[in-house]
RNA sequence: GGAGAGAUGUCAGAGUGGUCGAAUGAGCCAGCUUGGAAAGCUGGUGUACUGGCAACGGUACCGAGGGUUCGAAUCCCUCUUUCUCCGCCA
């Protein structure tokens, strides 16, 4: 959620980097101007008439004490007048707060700088690449089929327990999941992360916090009868961590992680393109999360970015880097990079990380803040990368690893999984 | 799930209708003191909105939301949550 005073002073800076992100109702960043004109007006006219309100009900305090009876009872006369302007602007003061609060929140936030202007997935930039990409034989199969082949994740199973997007994962491909989230965790670890074990399932309070309330309902599963929500990711809960809190200066840059399952809804996702492992309603994932001064955040995000990189490197995976340009970044995004892995078989390029500074967009709306000594409660920014997800990580290292022999586990990995070869 | 007791500032904890944004103590910060420190002494120490160039003001907040009253931390209602006991249970 952007910040009022800041549209208010920068407006013309707040509609161009709007137009980058390609958002479609400029129009909301002058009535959110005039409302708050309005609220601050209904403000200072209910803080008056209550100040009279208060003084009056002090001034019969007064004369009770000192037996003026009479004098008190003249002077209750005048309340009831104020008490209703009290109402009155208090309920305007209320009304005008929800409407501005509910146009605010549809404005997404501002793209740094660098980010690139476009539209379309095909508009991101690609900022580096690293390692071969490999060249398999003609008889080289996607990983949903060398899933079934060895017998390590079961689709069809998923689908009876629960339903499209559930797999089993069996023998080897179990012990691999494991395998992978105590790397990805003692990797972080290392990178100075402390490990959380957050709930995966949040209120109402943090959807919003993070921003997947109101505007992504539907992408979450919603258990009703508690009103709680399955979690999309680690990063609704491990931010919301710090909802409402302010830190002390020195105490940044705080740096959380934690492995969770992961549960989306995906509505609307179908077709060949989300075969196997490529889109899941539940799978797992590391998180990393941090919360950062606003003069650091940015030398944050490249280390982020960094140690999701070491991580690919560490498992001999050929990958990308795009910065996402405006249009098809996340709606809380100030600055993201996805990584996507070389998945040899598909031929195609799979996002397995998402890195991004949300400034204060998130810090806004969870009121999170930090002080120094001196200075008054600033809000932080938080960042978020995912540490990794595994499914497409899994899908690569099938595909790419595969040999007559079997599927060849990276060596980073053996001391993990304990085996060598999937066969 | 049933019964009872709670929820106050950074923490502990007082406050049962006006003098309460809130005692007291601890912590923290600054100063004095000291060769330096401890102790001691003095002062300061919440958040948000808002008026003002500023100095300095106003308003709101004692778990959340309603209500009673001229006036609510204090009384009433609803909800959330914590603790104790009972039940169930990994």
């Amino acid at each position: 959620m952007l910040q009022v005073s800041y549209i208010r002073e920068n407006r013309e800076n707040v509609l161009e980097r709007l137009a980058v992100k390609n958002f479609k109702q400029p129009e909301l960043v002058d009535e959110i101007i005039t409302l708050d004109d309005e609220r601050r007006k209904t403000q200072v006219r209910l803080d008056d008439v209550s100040a009279q309100s208060n003084s009056i009900a002090k001034q019969i305090g007064d004369l009770m004490r000192q037996g003026e009876k009479e004098k008190a009872e003249s002077l209750k006369a005048e309340s009831p007048i104020l008490k209703e302007q009290v109402k009155t602007y208090g309920e305007q003061l209320a009304a005008i707060e929800e409407t501005l609060q509910s146009k605010i929140i549809v404005l997404p936030n501002l793209p740094h700088h660098s980010v690139p202007k476009g539209i379309t997935p095909e508009e991101n930039e690609v900022v580096f690449e690293h390692g071969e990409k490999p060249a398999l034989s003609e008889k080289a199969l996607p990983h949903w089929e060398l899933a079934a082949k060895y017998d390590i994740i079961d689709f069809e199973l998923g689908n009876k327990i629960a339903g499209a997007g559930f797999p089993v994962y069996k023998g080897k491909g179990a012990k691999l999941q494991r395998a992978l989230i105590n790397f990805f965790l003692d990797n972080a670890e290392v990178a100075g992360y402390r490990e959380m074990q957050p709930p995966i399932v949040v209120n109402e309070a943090s959807g919003f916090g993070t921003g997947q309330l109101p505007d992504k309902e539907g992408q979450m599963y919603h258990v009703g009868i508690d009103n709680l929500y399955l979690i999309p990711t680690a990063e609704v809960p491990v931010t919301n961590l710090y909802r409402d809190v302010i830190v002390k200066e020195e105490e940044l840059p705080i740096k959380n992680c934690a492995y969770t399952p992961c549960f989306r809804r995906e509505a609307g996702s179908y077709g060949a393109h989300v075969r196997g492992l490529n889109r899941l309603h539940q799978f797992d994932k590391v998180e990393i999360v941090q919360i950062a001064h606003p003069d650091k955040s940015y030398d944050t995000l490249e280390s982020m970015s960094q140690y999701v990189q070491s991580l690919l490197q560490k498992l001999e995976l050929p990958y990308r880097v795009l910065r996402l340009c405006g249009g098809d970044m996340s709606f809380a995004s100030a600055l993201t990079y996805d990584m996507e892995t070389w998945c040899a078989a598909q031929a195609r390029w799979l996002e397995v990380s998402s890195v991004s500074n949300f400034e204060t967009y998130q810090s806004n709306r969870l009121k999170l803040r930090f002080k120094s000594k001196e200075g008054k409660p600033q809000l932080a920014h938080t960042l978020n990368g995912s540490a990794l997800a595994l499914p497409r990580i899994v899908a690569t290292l099938l595909e790419n690893n595969q040999t007559e022999k079997g599927i060849k586990i990276p060596a980073a990995l053996v001391p993990y999984t304990k085996f060598e070869w999937i066969d």
